[in-house]
DNA sequence: TCTGCTAAGTTCGCTCGTTGAACCCACTTC
DNA sequence: GAAGTGGGTTCAACGAGCGAACTTAGCAGA
């Protein structure tokens, strides 16, 4: 009776949710685009549980976030780099980030952090677009459906049985 | 021994993992987003555990994402609705299901199911960029910061202690 | 009246995942 | 030879997620 796995749903946002719906990993992320790279940074500046921070960085080792790279010999010592898909997922959390200043504070309060672009100094705020027309998503006139390119028969939820 | 909470702490990032990081609860989200607003709807088109279900429907009306609304007496049955917290909560669905298609299928593979425009058809690509440039954020030069008008002081992790 | 159906849950016993604390090991430095 | 450092592993306790069965209030048909 383990927990419903959704990484081979056919819908993005359920393979998401499967590896950002493990406790800590997008706080890890974080610390990745922070710069931290060892565990011991990361562990000390989270306080996350050692070995909950051991499977997860193994996880995102796993997928192909992050990248385990000795920094030295004698005795070995490694550290996690961020990998091109790992970058990628800033997206992600710059919109947890905006969406989360936006509404997880209490009417009269604001976040005490926010983003900065380190050159100008100025406040950044992301916000999710449609790339073709550079305008907000426009949620009365969106919708899932099937690519025009793939025949697999699917519904967005249970995973078509696994091939075995 | 329960899970470490983030709802408390001073990032965005740490409070929106909080609520998001809690097994189901996206997919819910992305139900509600396709018009399902009935329990047993939700339920069958997710498969999961009625339980659960249960308690991912009462967080999201205690955060004020979705509210339950009685759609009809005699006997009363109730329904979830998206609130406007919860309609804001579409751009990190979308920069999910972005990040999603473009890494989290296998080379050569193609996710089955796009996001399109319900008149014109066409493929919608979201992204996130800066609301004031327009541009996608430059991961080189951004950085999370104090904000110019807190002075609670704070560090991205642990929680200040709350008020007592 | 009796049976069955519907919608929206609740209950229960079972596992699995998370937690905190302690321990480990290969080196290096004092 | 004692202590420190970095990157882990081990362990018991406990909370969360699981599937299946049960509940409750009303309606509909036989």
């Amino acid at each position: 009776m383990r927990r419903t796995r959704f990484d081979e749903w056919p819908c993005p946002i359920a393979r998401t949710t499967d590896l950002i719906g493990d406790w800590w990993t997008p706080l890890v992320m974080r610390e990745a685009f922070t710069g931290k790279r060892r565990f011991d940074d990361i562990q000390a500046s989270l306080d996350a549980p050692r070995a909950v921070l051991t499977a997860r960085l193994k996880r995102l080792c796993d997928e192909g976030m992050l990248e385990r790279v000795a920094y030295q010999d004698r005795p070995v010592r490694y550290e996690y780099r961020l990998t091109p898909k790992g970058l990628a997922f800033w997206d992600v959390l710059a919109a947890m980030w905006r969406w989360g200043s936006d509404w997880m504070w209490p009417a009269g309060e604001e976040p005490p952090m926010v983003l900065k672009d380190r050159e100008s100094g100025e406040v950044i705020r992301p916000v999710v677009v449609d790339e073709r027309t550079g305008e907000r998503l426009n949620l009365r006139t969106i919708r899932m459906g099937r690519s025009p390119h793939s025949s697999t028969p699917t519904t967005p939820s249970p995973a078509p049985a696994p091939a075995d």
